[in-house]
DNA sequence: CATGAATGAGCATTCATTCAT
DNA sequence: AATGAATGAATGCTCATTCAT
């Protein structure tokens, strides 16, 4: 199912490491001078490896932004799903969840943008995976809706929910995204507005 | 103000109309393959000049994708100020405004995209101008806020306008890239549920 | 029918010299290193041509490889050709032919040897056009060989023709590719020798 | 004499066993794809080596290749000598060596269409030595000529006798190279065809 | 102004060989 | 002896830009 990266390296533990590097040097790379006009050399050098050994640990200059993107999605799905673990009713829960992945797309700021511009670079079938795992986050809150609408503490119509889970979404990755128009704005600020409004458009 | 794109030609008239070839070809090349992997060449036979032709117009592909992304705001532009001409209270306006700008959103599909995956390769000054253009479409909304707020027909803080233009933007630009997910809606529903729930967000 | 190779020059009758420089360039190169110890630099240079411009007359290194065999087949059938425009009966014109064609060997050791070493290296389309000439010259020599036949002046068996052929082109052809054994050897030995074999052979 | 090929493993008879699985993966790989594109790594897993225990018993990609090559003309001069071992008339035995040498042509097409392509890239001393192996051959049939003429039962003269044992060799041999033209043919009448004829070149 | 051939730096990728473990 | 990860020079090919005609 999971899209598996060949490696001529045996130990699964090195390639780990190894990729680990490669995709962290990758991400300040990529969101400073753009997939393109970055070299393999020099993710090799930033990943502390030669010419060579990239190639090593991966196939092509584009499994590297696979990685890169994979890892994004993971680290945010990951976050995202630790906000769910709280108790009491779908609303709260949604609001938990609203706050948590603006928060994360304002740690991950450099990583969101990344996904907008290069994504685009992967050959298809990654870029499908990755479609994918953007789905999944939407799913999160599409979940929620539907939940809430369940068990009645949010008052909005189940075929409302798609676009609502869509425009949470959205609504959090423009900080992201758009950080260059709202970098006049406060943080804490642009997080409460976003929450309000969209949980009011969800009828909490 | 306005960037000048410097052009080894005199006549200004063929200039615009050669400009205007140019872009109409490379809006389908960006569209299609991206900046990165269009060539030169391509843009100039496309555009029905030959390779040399294309450099009397332009100084640099740079100049090329600058051109395009001008072209398309100023389009954007156009029809959104197209749709301020009804006469009325702001909270009428800006429903049309709106919907009118989520019409734009449909029709220019790949070109929204195109600006969001390819204006971080414009070299700075061009990147600025095209951010520059891009928040006169948000000043748009904004102006609209605050006279509704100042002709009491729109409800919310003045201090939540500028965050608001941008979700409106943003909430009308998803259309455009993400396509990949809402692909399965119907624009009109689409349209309609997009401009209910902003409208009511700026306090109508 | 005829394999086109293709190129971004439009006037032909450049291509034309500007491949003839590239095939004279290369059957040197190839002979002395091999075709894959040659670099395309090297070709290049030695084409008095840039990197690049070579790129201009050719899509790849086989497309030169193609260009060098099918150069030398040309000229190999050309001269083959020209030694059959006597007169007289069929046997006459196939000692004519036999001694021509080892002449011709003698002249293109270098070249004929290259065809033996290097052929393997092409794509499939280019190797099949390149056997299909190889087939030609053997063709020259059973169609003589039926004629001979026909008219009396050869007693041996239709049957016998397809080998025959055959084993007239490897007799000549030994002489480039057992150079490094024959070389002990006078050429008018061999060529007197052989033609006497051959045509013995052949019923004479 | 022989050239020796260093190894850095002690034990001669491991040394053997292990250059024989060089040899038998090496054969297969070079016939298929060529000496050049064939890669260490690949040689070293076809042998069930690592790649760096390959180097144990082979300094370079190119020992490898004059081991096949070795091989190959051992192999061939050992079937060889085994037709000779008959009683009679020096004629009787080279027509029985000229019937075992084409056999053994037929059951190592693949090896000496190989000899003919890729040993150009022997460095030179290796090349000397298969060479001078190719000349065994050849010498095979040069002493069973020069034997024939002594006992009367071949007439023809001494000073034919190398070009006609080349040519022996190489009646045999187009069986390997040319078989993409000969592969209408029935190896039976080929081999019947031109042993017949060299018989008679021979003066039988 | 227009043409299109030429330039050459630049890039992704490969692979024979080495060497620490 | 064996392993297999690492090295890095080398190579085929591309393409933005220039400039002679």
């Amino acid at each position: 199912m999971e899209i598996t990266i060949s490696s001529q390296v045996k130990d699964p533990e090195r390639i780990r490491q190894r990729r680990a590097e490669i995709v962290r040097a990758a991400v300040g790379l990529f969101a400073e001078k753009g997939f393109h006009r970055t070299t393999t050399r020099e993710i090799a050098q930033a990943s502390g490896l030669s010419t060579g050994a990239l190639y090593e640990y991966v196939a092509s200059k584009e499994d590297v932004l696979f990685l890169v993107c994979r890892h994004i999605h993971h680290t945010i799905l990951q976050q995202l799903k630790a906000s769910l673990a709280v108790e009491g009713p779908a609303v709260q829960r949604l609001r938990q969840s609203i706050q948590a992945f603006i928060g994360v797309m304002d740690s991950m700021q450099d990583e969101v943008l990344l996904i907008y511009q290069e994504s685009k670079s992967l050959p298809s079938p990654f870029l499908h995976e990755v479609l994918r795992q953007e789905s999944e986050i939407t799913q999160v809150f599409d979940n929620l809706l539907h939940e809430g609408i369940r068990d009645g503490s949010l008052r909005t119509s189940p075929k409302n929910v798609p676009l609502l889970a869509h425009d949470i979404v959205v609504a959090g990755q423009m900080w992201a995204f758009r950080r260059w128009a709202l970098n006049t704005m406060d943080f804490a600020d642009f997080a409460a507005s976003q929450t309000e409004r969209l949980m009011e458009a969800c009828g909490s």
